[in-house]
Order: C-alpha cells, then structure tokens, then sequence
DNA sequence: ACTGGTTCTAGTACTAACTGATAAAACTAG
DNA sequence: CTAGTTTTATCAGTTAGTACTAGAACCAGT
C-alpha cells in the first residue's frame, strides 16, 4: 500500500512542480499533505533540484530559447552546402510549429525554410527574395524529418533562379521556386 | 568628487546587472571593488530587487515571452475580418526580422503575415496552404508598418483562392495568392 | 584648522529556503 | 511479532539576502 502511496505522490509531486514550479517545498508540503522532509526526500529521489536552482534554471534556458527565436537568421540546419550551386538543410517539425487543432504544420515555417536555405545557397554578399512559387503537397506532421534540397538552376545579371524540393521521411510534401535578388 | 563617483558607480553597477544577471552583491563588491554594504545602498536607492528576485522575475517573463513567440498562431494582427471574403491584417517590421546587414526583412516574415492573414479569412475550421505564388517588389526595412490586404477571389469545393496585397506607408512592396485547402 | 554633511564600510540580528545527517516513530508485510 | 520500509522530527550549517545602527573617511566651506 504504501509503496503505491509512494509512487502515487512522487507523481503528483512532478506534475505540481511542472505545473508551478514556483512551489517550495513548505507549499508541496501542504499541498500534498505530508511532512516537508518528505518532499524534500522525494525531490532527492526524484532528482528535482531546490526552488532557487529551478528557478535559475528556467530562467537560463529560456533567455537562450528566446534569443534563439528572435535571432533566427537561418531556419533550419544547413547540412551541405556548395556556394552558388546547391544545399540542403534539415529542420524537425516541434510541437510550436504546428496548429493545435489538427496538428498539422503552418506553412510559413515550411517555407522560412526553404526561404533561408535559397538564400544561403546563393553567392552574394545580400540578397533579397523576389518571386516565389511554392505548392504545398501533403500536410506535414509534427515531429516529421524535413529535409530540404536547393538547386540553382539559372543565374542570369543578379538573379538566381533556384528550386527547393523539402522531402519527409517517406515522400516530396513541398516544392518551390524562388527568384533572388542580390543587392549591391 | 565623491558625488560623481557614486553615479558613476551606480551607472557601472547597473551595466554589470544588466550584461550578467545572476551576480551575488558579493561578487558585484568584488568587481566594483567597494564593500558588499555599498552594493547593497546602492541596489536600494536604484530599486534594484535581489539576485533571487530577479532571477525569479526572469524566468517568469522569458516563459510568457517564449510562449507568445511560439504559440504565434497569428503573425500579425487582425485589424478587420470578413469571413469567407476578405481581411487586413497589420505588423511592424522590427529589428529580429531583418538582416543585420542590410537592414532589410527576411523574406519569410512577411509571407508569414500574408499565409497567416490568408488562412484567418478562409471560413473553414481547418485548412493548410496548397500553393502560393509570390512576389516581392521592393525590399523591406526596419520600421516600416505593414498593412496586408486579403481577398477571396474564387471558391471551389475545399478549395479557395485568395489574394494578399502588402503595402508599406508608400507603396505595394509584396503580392501573394494563395490556393488554401480545408480540411474536414 | 575645525566643523558639517555626504558617502562608504563594518557589524549585528534576523529571514527564507534550503542541504545533510541522525534518530525516532509509524506503518506494513511476512 | 519482528524486520524493513517509509515518514517525520530535530539540529546544525549554508547562501543570499534585509534592516538597522554606528563609526570611519572624505571633502567643502568658512
């Protein structure tokens, strides 16, 4: 009995600290109706550091994810790349990319992909998306592969035509063409 | 002399606050080498709260940061909305969305207000993006407030045609049509 | 050179939220 | 009923502070 009251509340004892994890462990205490040197033998088990490194913690990681976000130059991870030719990037599809609803990816984060490795691909100091002609070919799902593959099929002044074939696992789920513009 | 010592001082402390947040006063007395007492006047006199407060402070407003960012369902925001006819949608351009080069929008960022304000107006409880055609006329700068119009050309079946023309203060920078394809 | 005011440092008492260790109590299972 | 597990209690020690008081240093003006 006891041994599933244990792990009973060790659970529980996750799930409030997930949920608020600005708990101490006087509150757990409370909350879960037991001693306060429970708690913190739990969180000894369990491996849960103390109120102030988890606070640090959160506060650490999400400064980076933050900065990661808003920096974003590129989207997704170049692979290969060969200046003025061709490259390919990767880039897992995460639950914040999708529609809660139907789980399906939102197309801009497809694109920003393929957008970004065209980009990449072209051997200019700057440059700047001018024409684009994108089909979306089955819905992608969260946690697929995507890999993008880039061409440049055409360079003509300063443009570069460039084609961008984003495969899942199985199949082609999207496609596009992109003239771009390099600046002086 | 003592006078401008101390604003000086202040100045630096709220520099070093800022460049590295999780300093203890002690290592902040150490680095400004006055005793841990004056860290402690002058934190007070700048409303400064303590490490642990501004950790926590921290960690608090990157999560609600990091979830606004993610969640994201909308770039942009809705300004007007017909459904199933027409919306206009406006964003700002700021500094994490353009080149630090050129100072210039990444590409995909005004797609994304485009397919997000094209997905908004379709009347359908789930849709994902078919095919776009796209155009970029004038590359985009930092500032600039821009007002994307969508209108619902034609409808067949599950699937819409959609226009979306972007201007800035001046002129039409970007022009998109969409084929969105519900869902059931 | 002395006095007064600001600025800085030192020291004490107290707090929250712990860790670590040790020991007793309670339960529970064979 | 006893041995083992689980829980609670207690105590000492730590970190990063607050709040307060008192003294030292310094410089400025008369």
């Amino acid at each position: 009995m006891a041994r599933i009251q244990k792990k009973h509340r060790q659970q529980q004892l996750i799930e409030k600290i997930q949920s608020s994890p600005f708990l101490t462990d006087e509150e757990l205490a409370r909350l879960l109706d037991v001693s306060v040197q429970t708690i913190r033998l739990d969180r000894l088990e369990l491996g849960i550091p103390e109120l102030r490194e988890r606070t640090k913690l959160m506060a650490e990681d999400a400064q980076t994810k933050v900065k990661a976000i808003s920096k974003g130059e590129v989207v997704g991870d170049l692979i290969d790349l060969v200046l003025g030719k061709s490259g390919i990037s990767m880039m897992v599809v995460t639950p914040e990319m999708v529609f809660e609803k139907t789980q399906v990816a939102r197309g801009h984060h497809v694109f920003s992909q393929a957008n970004s490795l065209a980009l990449a691909v072209i051997d200019a100091p700057a440059a700047v998306t001018g024409v684009a002609n994108i089909k979306y070919k089955v819905p992608i799902k969260i946690g697929e592969k995507l890999v993008a593959k880039a061409e440049v099929v055409k360079q003509r002044g300063n443009k570069y035509f460039i084609w961008v074939k984003t495969r899942n696992e199985a199949q082609e789920v999207f496609r596009a063409k992109f003239i771009m513009v390099s600046l002086d």
